[in-house]
DNA sequence: GAGTGGTCTAGACCACTGC
DNA sequence: CAGTGGTCTAGACCACTCG
């Protein structure tokens, strides 16, 4: 493995201030090994729920303090990329744990308890990316996608009406049916069946009007205020893996945000 | 000062596991000081903008190793109580920064560009908490409150309608004057003449109609959908210290969102 | 008890800022 | 150049989990 670099900044220590090639940007040690465990991560080394080396087996491997090790995976344990469990070791994070679900949905209800949520798939269609999605999916226009409209429930009551668009070069083998029988939520699906984990996203929220199908899968009048809500989900290596559209009905449901 | 707990951890190291009484929630030491630390934030002891000692300075007061003062910065940085220099110093966090301004009013325009936006109090008034006020901010029914109505404009145009809850005993003394001669944002404006620093709030959005008055202050439709945000902001010690519902119109702009 | 992550120390040196 | 935060090391011991 091409593993100098890493050592810039011991070389740097050890050799006193003699004339170094200083990188351009100088990168620490600790960064350098976290990009290296993203990339083994990306590269399906360790499968999500499994548990990654622990931190004395990955100093020996890196050649480096576990200290360096540690803050390494600290940073990935802060973006939930890694999950840690004091006694048990690391972990890769997955959407199969229930909690990932609500950093991916904020939707909460207006007054107190929780309820259960289902996905009810409605359709699933090919098509050709048109200038939009091409942008949004880093795609070319014309490039095949797939396309999926769900419904969401909550406690029985549909509440968010989805539209989402994938890269057909993934997901192209996805069909209702799969949709349909799958126990669990879209990003566990993704996960499990095309090894696609969504790390991050992005999502611009706006008011607007109900168009007369959404209204009527969310059972409200066509024209009332629904939240809109596009999100660009992420992949390992920051790349867009999934484009979509919500409506969400806000009567009895609100979007939680909290500012840091 | 009562220190001694504190010192625990350090303690049953170096008694070496004799019968030591073991605090009912183990706290490392670091966090005990980050707690430490907060109470000085809180008390005033530095002001926002300034600069806090160093951390050498810190861990010699505290009589522990910088590393674990370290940790305690790196957790109270992370939430942006502080701010790290390289080679400067550690600061309070304020307001007063233009980068906090876009931490807290997460609008963006839908097609690129960024705009000058400007606050423009309309309305100053005192009133007594109703129940839902009372409840938001932790006050009794009938306390005091004081209530700021302003409208925020981007680019000249109206994008934004507030209304304002404060707690009186704390702004009992906010005049629309005031408000319109101070150059800065709202928050800038609390932390330097009142000496309240907002550091985190939650947010709960839907989409509503707008109503007459917000629709005209908008130059909007009566009835087209607007996004309501609610905020229930804190001061330090996790204490709400305002409540504010907006209206915001996103013809134009909005709200983004970052899911990690 | 063995193994894992979590805390703490002491000390060295690097990178950055400003005098 | 001194002072500050940032990185790295080596080693000790604590807290937790599980067999």
């Amino acid at each position: 493995m091409a593993w100098t670099t890493v050592k810039n900044y011991v070389q740097m220590q050890s050799m006193k201030r003699i004339a170094v090639p200083p990188a351009p940007t100088f990168s620490p040690l600790y960064r350098q090994i976290k990009a290296s465990l993203v990339q083994r991560l990306e590269s399906g080394e360790w499968d999500p729920g499994e548990s990654i080396p622990s931190e004395a087996e990955l100093a020996s491997q890196f050649q480096v303090s576990q200290g360096t090790v540690r803050k390494a995976i600290d940073e990935l344990a802060a973006e939930n990329l890694l999950i840690r469990r004091q006694g048990k070791g690391t972990f890769v994070a997955t959407h199969d744990d229930p909690r990932a679900f609500f950093r991916f949905l904020r939707l909460i209800p207006l007054s107190g308890g929780i309820q259960q949520t289902k996905s009810i798939p409605l359709e699933c269609w090919r098509a050709k990316a048109g200038v939009e999605a091409a942008r949004m999916l880093e795609l070319k226009v014309g490039d095949p996608i797939t396309i999926v409209r769900r419904v969401l429930q909550f406690a029985g009551k549909p509440v968010v009406v989805d539209e989402i668009y994938l890269p057909g070069e993934i997901f192209g083998e996805v069909t209702l049916d799969m949709l349909r029988d799958y126990q669990g939520s879209l990003y566990s699906f993704f996960e499990n069946r095309f090894s696609i984990r969504m790390v991050r996203a992005e999502e611009r929220l706006r008011a607007v009007p109900a168009d007369r199908m959404s209204a009527e899968l969310l059972h409200i009048e066509e024209g009332s205020p629904v939240l809109s809500v596009e999100r660009i989900s992420f992949s390992y290596a920051n790349k867009p893996v999934e484009w979509r559209r919500g409506l969400y009905s806000t009567h009895d449901y609100c979007y939680f945000n909290e500012l840091g």
